[in-house]
RNA sequence: GCCCGGGUGGCGGAAUUGGUAGACGCAGCAGACUCAAAAUCUGCCGUUCGCAAGAAUGUGCUGGUUCGAUUCCAGUCCCGGGCACCA
């Protein structure tokens, strides 16, 4: 009786798939635990190995909670919509629903093959019209909402009404513009499109203009985290800044709940930092400056650092405010006009690339408050319009930035911080004792800050501010494949539309361009647009559909929700069923998400939860990050001399070691080409004055490397016009060597390793192990498929501890020895705590020495071998449902008790100590572990080793750590 | 530049609280079984010296604390990730 895992799994995969074994029930009785991956987007290039190792990871932990008893909830769907469905529909012209299915239907052949328990009667699509119903009301809800900063909750525009009839906005001022004071009575008086303007700048989800990062290329604008270093995250097109009319998202409201709610849930400190750096959260003070021979307007700038305002030598403001038109003296204005017109040739990209120092005197002058000193007025594109006021109070002695400015522009640098300021270069210290500094003089900076702010605010010059570096989100993409908005425009005001009317759905259209004037595709579709025009409220008539689509991390951001209640039409989720299964216990994805999708989810499930939808406000408990699995390429080299001697002999492949030394000639052509000809008669038969060597690294698909050694047959395959089209310059061992390199795993490198062929030519099961096996699940590693036999050789002999391929079964009910029950205790102990801590790689190795060790003892026995089937059930399902059921059991070993470990069995009676002299080992000594230390040293010194080091002086110390080491001191 | 991680055999990695460094596996070497191969089994396997016993050395590098350091501290180099004019 082999082990035929081939038929094993596919036998085990139907019987659980016809008995529903992973049919997961809203059982209010049982404890719950929700086990989360992140959901993939289903890509047309399907699973390399890499995707799995979250899976697998999740998968484990999930039937060990099911083993544990817990009724556990491991859903798995898909984020459908997205931009390369519909970049591959623009390309082919193939529908994104249709493509977008047919990749999700591989994903789960692939991933069933994988062996994993969903229950997929949960799974959701994002693209899915029952789905994004549910997206498209919980925007509603967003847009329905505002930030109420008194009670720190998501409110209704309802209640924010009412309160402006009673109060105007005095106690509620506007976050999407301070400027906007108005009585009761002045709102009584707005109309309508007056006051819908107001709201929108208090909505969750409101529209706005904005600076957005527009991509010409991809036609549509990014959020802030698709952009890197002024080019799109996907495809690396450039992005400038445009004005659009842009829905967004008001999570600038949320920072500081963001931010604290941090404490209360498990993510690395890594990831807490990266979302703690994003929201950026600093404080200080803005502060008015007066401005000489202005009257009524003052320069507002923002500061962290209120202490240092008598070291202000020069202010800075961003050369896109208003205020440098109303400021600038005539005798400047000619350079001021010159700056900002250089500013405005200048792209985001070369501003962030280059950095140089640049700017431009305005010939205006602020007033200190506290001194009256006259403080010279810049403009420079190194403070950002974006942040805090615009302007800044530059203090070069302790600000880099300021310190360099005022050196390239000669500028005098006050030193208010004494011997902490060396006249070289800026000290941004808080310890320094203030000097030149008026009232603050003598005090310790960090102290004088408060002391500051107290004078600014007493003095109504400024006040407490706290800014934070996040923005908005911007929430809306001039795309078609994505979840349109319920949202109808007349006359310049947004309606929602009725909950009645969802989902929205997408027309099908046969175009995926670009509308007019930077629009979606779905301006081109009129009678869609103009579906509604006959219901707007109040009068009817007119009224179009907004045609933005709603960025992919709309959906996204509650599907955690939807799995717990998935077929529900009534709502997105029933209160009671989100009360039971709550927060998800354990979430399992890359860090690629860190700012993106789970700042996002954080955000919506605080709505939820301030509305009364849910009864949590943090919606993943535990955060555990797999690394990434890169692709380790391979590469051949190609050599040639162009323009002459080329191909007259066909092309020339060298092995690695030849690669290094001809790259070590290549300049000297004639060089070159006899080397070549040494090895490939008349390869280059003529060079002109004008030839070079090209050495090209090709990537080779890994699938035909062993190691790095190339299988040149089926390399050469490839040319089957006959061996004279290629040649291969080889090592002496007549082997070609590859050149390697770890890369991201893609298609385009050649790279990629498929799951299916591993899970074929060794069975999930040991896929699964070895992908555990690889190393910690948090570590990134280059996938290397060599050691993947270690692990199928374990199973096959895991196998052999119950069956004989002659003898069949022969798993005996013979007591156990002691020795025997150590084994299966410790085992018991290591596994579960290994799987507890995430540990996989280590429980892995753990099942082989226990595998290893009841070999040596030829036990068969059923009481240590059926416990350890269940061990392993989690991370080997198939093979454990097999003997379990070969065993005799008819009852499923999913749901079989986990063992207790039971401390008696490997309890010792004495330990073989390490004796080490000075702290090195130099033997060891089998001692009573109930031995104290007059009796241990007694022995100890009695030993003959020990003896020898001693050369009969007596020792100084004896360092004796009961059940650990003894140490002699000489 | 700033902020996080991380550097351990030929390779992936282990060492959970300062206490036997290198578990487990891969690769390699030697052997058994076999006509042969596969499969399986046994032994060896950081480096140097040595027939061996053993000794020296060894967790990026330089120091320190300690009876004892892969583990703690200071400095330094390298690799990976994040942020990047945020006042």
């Amino acid at each position: 009786m082999e082990y035929n895992f081939r038929d094993i799994e596919r036998k085990w995969q139907k019987q659980w798939k016809d008995s529903q074994a992973y049919k997961v029930k809203n059982d209010f009785s049982k404890p719950k635990y929700y086990v989360l991956d992140m959901f993939p987007y289903p890509s047309g290039a399907g699973l390399h190995v890499g995707h799995p190792l979250g899976y697998i990871a999740s998968d484990i932990f999930s039937r060990y909670k099911r083993l544990k008893g817990f009724n556990v909830l491991h859903p798995m769907g898909f984020d459908s919509f997205g931009l390369p469905a519909e970049q591959y529909a623009l390309d082919t012209g193939q529908h994104p629903a249709v493509t977008t299915k047919k990749n999700i239907e591989t994903f789960k052949k692939q991933l069933d093959n994988i062996g994993f328990c969903y229950d997929w009667d949960r799974e959701v699509q994002t693209s899915d019209p029952n789905y994004y119903k549910w997206t498209q009301w919980i925007f509603l809800q967003l847009f329905d909402s505002f930030y109420n900063r008194q009670t720190s909750k998501a409110g209704r525009i309802a209640e924010l009404t009412a309160t402006f009839e009673l109060e105007g906005n005095v106690n509620h001022p506007c976050p999407g513009d301070v400027t906007i004071k108005f009585t009761a009575v002045e709102w009584r008086s707005f109309d309508e499109k007056q006051k819908m303007n107001v709201l929108m700048e208090y909505r969750l989800a409101f529209c706005g203009y904005g600076e957005v990062n527009w991509c010409e290329a991809l036609g549509t604008v990014l959020a802030n985290d698709e952009v890197v270093n002024g080019v799109s995250e996907r495809g690396g097109h450039p992005v400038v800044k445009k004005k659009l009319r842009q829905w967004y998202l008001r999570i600038t409201e949320y920072a500081d709940r963001l931010l604290e709610g941090l404490d209360r849930i498990e993510f690395s400190d890594a990831m807490k930092e990266m979302q703690t750096n994003w929201i950026g959260k600093s404080s200080g003070a803005e502060i008015d400056f007066a401005i000489k021979g202005v009257l009524n307007t003052k320069l507002r700038v923002y500061t962290t650092r209120p202490d240092t305002i008598f070291g202000a030598d020069f202010m800075v403001i961003a050369p896109e405010l208003e205020l440098v038109k109303e400021i600038k003296s005539e005798e400047q204005t000619a350079a001021v006009d010159e700056y900002l017109a250089y500013v405005k040739s200048r792209s985001e990209r070369e501003r962030m690339a280059e950095k140089k120092i640049s700017g431009v005197f305005t010939g205006a002058y602020a007033i200190n408050p506290f001194s009256g000193r006259e403080i010279p007025i810049w403009i420079s594109e190194y403070v950002l319009a974006g942040y805090g006021t615009g302007a800044i109070m530059a203090v070069p002695c302790g600000d880099e930035r300021d310190h360099k400015f005022a050196r390239h522009f000669n500028i005098p640098i006050t030193n208010i911080i004494g011997s902490y300021y060396n006249g070289e270069e800026a000290n941004p210290t808080k310890e320094a004792t203030l000097q030149n500094s008026g009232f603050l003089d003598g005090m310790v900076m960090k102290d004088a800050m408060e002391v500051a702010i107290q004078a600014l605010e007493d003095n109504g010059i400024g006040v407490r501010k706290v800014n934070y570096k996040m923005r908005d989100a911007a929430f809306s993409r001039q795309r078609y494949w994505g979840e349109p908005f319920p949202i109808v425009w007349k006359n310049g005001i947004a309606y929602p539309l009725d909950e009645s009317e969802l989902p929205l759905e997408l027309p099908h259209v046969d175009s995926y361009k670009p509308g007019p004037d930077g629009e979606g595709p779905l301006a081109n579709i009129s009678e869609w647009v103009n579906q509604f025009a006959a219901q707007i409220p109040p009068t009817g008539g007119g009224g179009a559909l907004e045609t933005n689509t709603m960025p992919g991390y709309a959906g996204s951001s509650w599907y955690f929700l939807r799995y717990m209640d998935p077929q529900n039409d009534k709502a997105f989720c029933d209160r009671k069923v989100s009360d039971y299964w709550n927060q998800v216990d354990l979430y399992i994805g890359g860090t690629e998400h860190a700012v993106g999708h789970l700042l996002y989810s954080r955000m919506w499930t605080k709505v939820l939860f301030d509305l009364g939808y849910i009864g949590f406000d943090e919606p993943y408990k535990k955060l555990v990050n797999q690394g990434m699995i890169q692709g380790s390429s391979r590469f051949v080299y190609r050599v040639s001399i162009t323009p002459s001697g080329e191909n007259r002999r066909g092309q020339v492949y060298v092995s690695k070691s030849h690669y290094e030394r001809i790259d070590e000639i290549k300049n000297d052509v004639q060089k070159v080409a006899e080397y070549l000809n040494k090895y490939v008669i008349g390869k280059v038969t003529r060079i002109d004055s004008d030839s070079v060597v090209n050495i090209n690294s090709i990537h080779v698909d890994v699938n035909l490397v062993d190691g790095v050694i190339l299988d040149i047959s089926k390399f050469r395959s490839k040319w089957p016009e006959g061996d004279d089209v290629v040649h291969f310059i080889l090592e002496e061992d007549n082997t070609y060597i590859c050149g390697t390199e770890v890369e991201k795993m893609s298609k385009s490198k050649f790279n990629t390793v498929n799951p299916d062929d591993l899970v074929m030519k060794y069975g999930a099961d040991t896929f699964r192990m070895y992908e555990m096996f690889l190393g910690p699940v948090e570590m990134s590693k280059p996938w290397d498929t060599k050691g993947i036999e270690g692990v199928h050789r374990f199973l096959k002999k895991f196998w052999r501890l119950f069956a004989d391929e002659t003898k069949g079964l022969i798993v005996n009910d013979a007591e156990a020895s002691a020795e025997e029950l150590k084994v299966l205790h410790k085992t018991i102990k290591k596994i579960e705590e290994d799987t507890e801590r995430f540990s996989f790689n280590t429980a892995v190795s753990g099942f082989m020495i226990a595998t290893n060790e009841l070999t040596d003892l030829k036990c068969h026995k059923r009481s240590v071998l059926e416990p350890i089937l269940i061990l392993l059930t989690p991370y080997a399902p198939h093979i454990a449902a097999e003997l379990w059921s070969l065993l005799g059991h008819s009852d499923s070993i999913l749901d079989a008790a986990y063992p207790k470990f039971e401390a008696k069995y490997v309890a010792e009676t004495s330990k073989e100590y390490p004796i080490s002299i000075n702290g090195k080992l130099r033997t060891t000594m089998n001692i009573a572990l109930d031995a104290a230390q007059p009796e241990v040293e007694k022995i100890v010194l009695e030993n003959e080793v020990v003896q020898k080091w001693l050369e009969g002086k007596p020792p100084k110390k004896i360092i004796f750590v009961k059940g650990k080491m003894v140490n002699v001191v000489i």
